[in-house]
DNA sequence: TTCATAACAATACAGCCATACGATTATGGG
DNA sequence: CCCATAATCGTATGGCTGTATTGTTATGAA
């Protein structure tokens, strides 16, 4: 999928690719669409837990949260050609969750998930002081999860126009806009941080 | 496309949908690719143009400038079943083009188009006196373009979180950080519009 | 050891779909 | 009126693909 395009992936190819015979890919997963949801689910868990690690460990350095949200949410960005790849399987799938619905349940879980940990990084944020009381943190969640994948979108089709470093900029301006507090660094004690 | 998916559209089906034969859609289109670019080519020209004559109508009545483009762009959002439809077979449509270069191509002269616009309108915002004029437009203009596409997938994919008055109101607060100068009205003098 | 079940392979099949092809009818300029 | 060309149709076909089927081997519990 990531090379040849979601349409050249057949499940008489995706068996040949992983040295298998037909029927074994069957006895696993009754129909393609069964074998495509799964990919689906396993390739965005499996981005969304790397990113969440790096989150975590950048976390116990005691660094802003707007700094470690960019990195992280960067990171599922077309930056370098490996997540390019990342980026257009995620793309192509998004596009045909328009007309599946299990695609779009998994997509919906996904993003449900990606959006509560946002909401509790704000929560944390008001915490520390980075981020003001009256925030609507689901809100606010939301939106930076909605422009993220616009960013993704773009500077994935039309990387002249919205470059790496562009897109880059424009998800920090818009963290800038959540966490407008003071608090350059955090106490050291116990928070509550997924 | 819009009714039953993109997967649904073959040539037969859509030959008969137009109550002709096959034989004449090949006489019009080579292949069925050259007639899926010409359906996307001319859907985006034409809801394109029907949001640029609302916004040159709008333009009239001396609104400013920041509210003309707020309603110019959320009507490109899935707010009723009719744009829902438009957004539908947009997204299905935005999701191949990842796979296909010539999709890929009118896509984005079609947003560059969309970005030239905005930077223009952006620009006359600078001239009275809506925007700073230090502002960039057309680093603005292609962030907007991208939150928008990002707010109209998930106001697509997931309504129950990101409602259509939420998307909107996420598109204003955009272009409330543009268009952060006074005058709410302009004067009634001829002005360089698109 | 036995035997049910899982793992795995090879192939057959039936349907669908894009495209090719040949033929027929309209049409408009000369 | 002629005739080249466009418009239009109906059908054939060949390739591809998902899935069903049948068969074989491994495995592990009883």
């Amino acid at each position: 999928m990531a090379t040849e395009g979601f349409e050249a992936v057949t499940v008489a190819r995706t068996a040949a690719a992983a040295g298998i015979s037909v029927g074994l890919v069957q006895h696993y997963f009754p129909s393609k669409d069964d074998m495509l949801l799964h990919a689906f689910t396993h390739a965005r868990n499996r981005t969304q837990q790397r990113v969440l690690a790096d989150a975590q460990r950048a976390d116990l350095s005691g660094a802003r949260i707007e700094h470690i949200l960019l990195d992280a949410l960067t990171e599922l960005l077309p930056l370098d050609e490996r997540r390019r790849r990342e980026c257009r399987v995620e793309l192509a799938f998004t596009g045909r969750t328009v007309d599946n619905p299990r695609l779009a349940q998994s997509l919906g879980e996904s993003n449900a998930h990606l959006r509560a940990m946002l909401a509790q990084a704000i929560r944390n944020g008001k915490e520390c002081g980075e981020v003001p009381n009256a925030t609507d943190d689901s809100t606010k969640a939301a939106r930076i999860l909605a422009t993220l994948d616009g960013l993704k979108l773009h500077a994935y089709i039309e990387p002249d126009t919205m470059t790496p470093t562009a897109a880059r900029a424009a998800l920090a301006e818009q963290l800038r806009r959540v966490f407008t507090g003071p608090c350059d660094h955090r106490p050291s004690t116990k928070r509550t941080r997924r």
